[in-house]
Formats: structure tokens, C-alpha cells, sequence
RNA sequence: UGGGCCGUCGCCAAGCGGUAAGGCAACAGGUUUUGAUCCUGUCAUGCGGAGGUUCGAAUCCUCCCGGCCCAGCCA
């Protein structure tokens, strides 16, 4: 971001990592890892996971490294796999040259799960799914053993080996860790370790394999594999802490890296998880993946936010382990610091309505030179055309109104940013009394300077009509019209809590000519009317996407009116 | 008394026994050719509640209240 980014916020995994450093644990070393499961894109939420694993690793000279956790192959696909990998480099992390799969630790994976057999700690179970929940117990009630619990060494060394060479079908056995039916927790109830999948093909290991490993094996294992030192992970994961150390402590891999868990982020007014994303994508609600209404990576960039700002909302938010409900205002605000600083400004008129300036020469042009940020002269200026007919807003004019109203109004004068001074002379309707044109006159001494004698206090913005081109705007808004869409409260589901205005569609819109000449995916502030992307999804046409509007303290001033 | 986790301003969030940081929002002013930006000021005798320990408690203890998570051959 131009302006400066918050660093080292202060948070209990950084301290549990002091404390860690203080004592010369690991070595001295830190190492953490961001393990995306590739079955959907990666949203808001992903990023301050990324944030925090890829920061602590930059902080503490450490490493953090880029692993597909991907075990579950019916639900994976390579697409997910390079979205992953494009929209993390564009958050502006690199993994260098550590980038692993777990299924590229299969070989291991099950070398460790004959050693939990050979120690009598892992057995091959018959029970179907159904009976396998039946026998599970319930959260007050103690499970019972299973009845192929007692089986031998021999036979589970047997047993797995066919399961493994696919020879068994899919349902008909698994293998579970022997550790405690009657456990409090029911993670602890001999969880399934492996799972039999035949035929279905892994977007990396093809048809190799006709068993899987569940998450709670594989996801320790592969942390050790990899040394990591911090496993960090979200809330709902602590409950596995127990069954993530009892895998180390039971296998012969010398490392055991900490789990420790922190509160994933909740962001009004949209949903996070990746089952309703999927949703969403699959039944066509939104336009895909890269929706800008989406708060995924791919739709917030297409929506014209920076990987900057999102970084700094990562930290802003900051890390804990308390249930959060973040408001947009907060992201909103991020976005805005940032595009504040680095977004040249430029005139586009949303909904036009012409004026002619009835004492301005015909067929006269003024190349007007305007600075392109009012306190950066940096940003060099442009040129911008004027002429005898402009486009204003329609929403900049009223045929009467009190002088709260700092715009347009007939017989009144306003200035015409970065131009000249106005006044309203006659009001041009059509049969049905709508207002189609206004005549104005201008003050010819009015640039560049003040009137005379008078003070104009209102500025808008305006489109020299002969050199305006046009353009298509597409406003958007907040997704649900609730702020938290998928609470399941009032027996209502989040597809009914849609915002039917997340997208206003402007294809009359008039910008200022310079406008034709950006590239798509770049970014303005249109004055007084917020920061537009142009879009990078139609390079054809000039379409430009709303990212974010400009505070605006009017409408709370428009209201007590 | 199944187990685990969490309650500090409207929303995030510091604080870790020495007398409540910061950000967002809000409110009140000032500057301004964007009702933007920027600047200034206001905003918790109070930390879920009640007791207790202490010279001193958001921080320690006890009890209570409220919320979230867990019974996939998902992650």
C-alpha cells in the first residue's frame, strides 16, 4: 500500500513463538505453512491465514511453505490447485521453491500406518459407515468397541496390505487408530486413518492409489515431514489437537510440531465457507469464481481491491481466539486508505444529463491541464477537453433546493471541477415532464480562480459532451442483504438473504476521453463518485467496475432533511 | 459435571497484579475547486455477573451467566 502497512501486530501465537524462541525450542527456528485443500478458490478468509502463516515467517526469519492438503480427491481438481497458487504470488507471497502435496507423502503416509498396526495401534475395521456411527456412542454417551477391534497384528498387516493393493471395494473396511471408544472426545473414538477410494483419479497421483489418508493422519505427519514448528490452524481444529499429537508421539517421524488455533474470520454481509461459495459458483447465482460481489481473492481483484489492502486488513483485523463478526466498513475503510494515495482521479458521469453553456463559443475546445491527485503532484496532470455541451449527473441538479444543497440549481451557480463557474438559466423538459437539458451560462473568469464578489461553495464533476466516450459501470453492493446471510436464524437460508441490487448494471455512462486509453485492471478514483476498476474480464469493451464508494457524509446530512 | 474453546467501547483488538493502547464506526469543529482527503477534539471510574485474595485485580481464586465447536469412510 502507498501509505505505510502496520507490521508485527501483537498477538498470543507471536507470543507463544517469543516464548518458544526464548527457551531455544526448534532450534531457534521458525516454520509455518499455509495448507489449502485445492476443492475451491480461496477467499478473505484464506488471506488471513496466509497473512499470518507467511508474516510470522518473514518476522522470525523463518519459512513458510505452500502445501495442498489434498487427501480427498472426488473433491480436488488441478484448476483449484493454479488458482490457488496465482491468487496467493498475487497476494504478494512467494513460497520459493517449497511448494508440496500430501499426496506426495502417500508412500510415507502408509509406511507410518503399518507401524501403528505392527504397535497393535491401528486396526482394520468391517463396520459399514452407518454402523461405524452407531458404534461411535453419542456426545454424552461412551461408543462402543468395535467387533473387529481384537483383530490381529497379522491379519490388520494382511487386511491393510489388500486394501492398499485394491483388492477390497470402497465402503467395505477402513482403517482406525485404536485409542479410546469411551473418549470425551469423539475425535479420540478410534478415528478412520484410511479409507478405501477405487477408481477415482487424483489430479496428482492419477490412479496409483485405491486408499486415501484422512486429514487427522495425514495432516500431522505432513507438518512433521516438513519440520514445521507452528502448525496454525482454525478453532473448530482444536478438538483434533489431541488425535494430531497422539499420531506423532505414536510414530517414529522424530518431529512434533505445536498446533495452535485461532479464530477464523466472519465478514458481514457475506458468506465464507466453501460449500456456499461452491454453491453460489455451481447454481449461477454469481457470474463465477472471480465474481466481484464474491469475497474471493479472484473476485475482490476483479473488484479493483489491491493485495495490499488486503494484506492490511489481514493485520487490522488481527488475530484471537474469539468468535468475530467483522464489518465491512473495516475492509471498506482499508481499501479506501489505500486507493486514497494511489489512485490517479479522473470525470465520469454516471448518469448523464446534457447542459449547454449557451454563451461559450460553438465549436470551440479547451485543453484544460488537471492535476491527476489533488495533494500529489506527482501524479503529473492531464488533459482535459471542454466544450460548449457537458454531461453532469442528474443527481447534481434540482430545479429548487435549500442551500444545503451544494450543486446545480436553477438560477444558481456551481463550479465545474477543475473548470469554470456555472449558472442555471432554463430547465428543457419533455411531454412527460422529465428534465432532458439544461441551458447554463458560464463565468469566463472563473478559472482557475474565485468569482468576484460571490462565493460559489459547490463543485461537480462534468464530461465534455463531444469528447466524452462511453462506457458501461457496473456498481456493486454487498452480496446479502443480511449481516450474517448463513446464521440459520428465522428458518431463512442465505440464498434468500440475496441483495437483488448487489448489481447495477450503467451502460450509458460518459467518461472523460483520457479513460479510452487504460488497460483493464487498472484503477481510478472517478471524482465524487468512488474507485472503479476497469474490468480485466471484458478487454473489448470499456466496462468499468465500482470497487469501493467514496465516504460520503451527504447522505447522513440528506437524511436528517 | 460429556469434552473443547471464548466473553475488554457499536465492530475488530492490545493488555498477562501497579491503576483500560490502537484501528474501524460515531459525534463536534477546522482546511478544501471531490459533501473526498487532511487536521483537531469527544468517545469504557469500566473489562459477562457475583463473591474472594491483595496496599492494589481486566489480569489470581471460587461460583454463576452467556456464546461457539465436536457424533464424515470431508478438511
Amino acid at each position: 500500500m502507498s501509505t505505510e502497512e502496520s507490521t508485527k501486530p501483537a498477538n498470543f501465537i507471536r507470543h507463544i513463538i517469543d516464548a518458544d524462541l526464548a527457551a531455544n525450542k526448534n532450534k531457534g527456528k521458525v516454520a509455518t505453512r499455509f495448507p489449502p485443500e485445492p476443492n475451491g478458490y480461496l477467499h478473505i478468509g484464506h488471506a488471513k491465514s496466509i497473512v499470518l502463516n507467511f508474516g510470522i515467517a518473514e518476522d522470525y526469519n523463518g519459512t513458510c511453505n505452500l502445501r495442498f492438503d489434498d487427501t480427498n480427491p472426488e473433491k480436488e481438481d488441478v484448476d483449484f490447485v493454479n488458482s490457488i497458487q496465482e491468487d496467493v504470488k498475487w497476494l504478494g507471497f512467494d513460497w520459493q521453491d517449497r511448494l508440496y502435496y500430501s499426496s506426495s507423502y502417500f508412500d510415507q503416509l502408509a509406511g507410518y500406518a503399518i507401524e501403528l498396526i505392527q504397535a497393535g495401534k491401528a486396526y482394520v475395521c468391517d463396520l459399514n459407515a452407518e454402523e461405524t456411527r452407531e458404534y461411535r456412542g453419542s456426545l454424552k454417551e461412551a461408543g462402543k468397541d468395535s467387533p473387529y477391534r481384537g483383530r490381529s497384528v497379522e491379519e490388520n498387516l494382511e487386511l491393510f496390505g489388500r486394501m492398499k493393493k485394491g483388492e477390497l471395494e470402497d465402503g467395505s473396511c477402513v482403517l482406525r487408530a485404536k485409542i479410546d471408544m469411551a473418549s470425551p472426545n469423539m475425535n479420540m473414538r478410534d478415528p478412520t486413518l484410511y479409507r478405501i477410494r477405487q477408481g477415482v483419479v487424483h489430479h496428482q497421483t492419477g490412479d496409483a492409489w485405491s486408499i486415501y489418508p484422512m486429514y487427522d493422519f495425514t495432516h500431522p505427519v505432513s507438518d512433521a515431514i516438513e519440520g514445521i514448528t507452528h502448525s496454525l490452524c482454525t478453532l473448530e481444529f482444536a478438538d483434533h489437537r489431541p488425535l494430531y499429537d497422539w499420531v506423532l508421539d505414536n510414530i517414529s517421524l522424530r518431529c512434533h510440531p505445536q498446533q495452535i488455533e485461532f479464530s477464523r474470520l466472519n465478514l458481514q454481509y457475506t458468506v465464507m465457507s466453501k460449500r456456499k461459495l461452491t454453491q453460489l459458483v455451481d447454481e449461477k447465482l454469481v457470474s463465477g469464481w472471480d465474481d466481484p460481489r464474491l469475497p474471493t481473492i479472484a473476485g475482490l481483484r476483479r473488484r479493483g481491491f489491491t493485495p495490499a489492502s488486503i494484506r492490511e486488513f489481514c493485520i487490522r483485523i488481527g488475530i484471537s481466539k474469539v468468535e468475530n463478526s467483522v464489518e465491512m466498513g473495516m475492509l471498506e475503510a482499508t481499501i479506501r486508505d489505500d486507493l486514497n494515495a494511489s489512485a490517479p482521479r479522473r470525470l465520469a458521469v454516471m448518469n448523464p444529463l446534457k447542459v449547454v453553456i449557451e454563451n461559450y463559443p460553438e465549436n470551440k475546445t479547451e485543453e484544460l491541464s488537471v492535476p491527476n491527485h489533488p495533494q500529489n503532484e506527482d501524479f503529473g496532470k492531464r488533459i482535459v477537453p471542454f466544450s460548449r455541451e457537458v454531461y453532469i449527473d442528474k443527481e447534481d441538479f434540482r430545479e429548487s433546493a435549500n442551500n444545503k444543497f451544494k450543486r446545480l440549481v436553477l438560477d444558481k451557480e456551481v463550479r465545474l471541477r477543475s473548470g469554470y463557474v456555472i449558472r442555471c438559466d432554463r430547465v428543457i423538459k419533455d411531454e412527460q415532464g422529465e428534465i432532458i437539458e439544461l441551458r447554463c451560462s458560464y463565468d469566463p473568469d472563473t478559472l482557475g480562480k474565485n468569482p468576484e464578489g460571490r462565493k460559489v461553495k459547490g463543485v461537480i464533476h462534468w464530461v465534455s459532451a463531444t469528447h466524452a466516450v462511453q462506457a458501461e459501470v457496473r456498481l456493486y453492493d454487498r452480496l446479502f442483504n443480511h449481516p450474517t446471510p448463513d446464521d440459520g436464524k428465522d428458518g431463512v437460508g442465505f440464498k434468500e438473504r440475496m441483495n437483488p441490487e448487489s448489481l447495477v448494471v450503467l451502460k450509458q455512462c460518459v467518461l472523460e476521453p483520457s479513460l479510452a486509453d487504460s488497460e483493464p485492471g487498472e484503477r481510478f478514483q472517478f471524482e465524487r463518485e468512488g474507485y472503479f476498476c476497469r474490468d480485466a474480464g471484458s478487454s473489448d469493451e470499456l466496462v468499468f467496475n465500482r470497487t469501493v464508494t467514496l465516504r460520503d457524509s451527504w447522505i447522513k446530512e440528506e437524511k436528517k432533511l
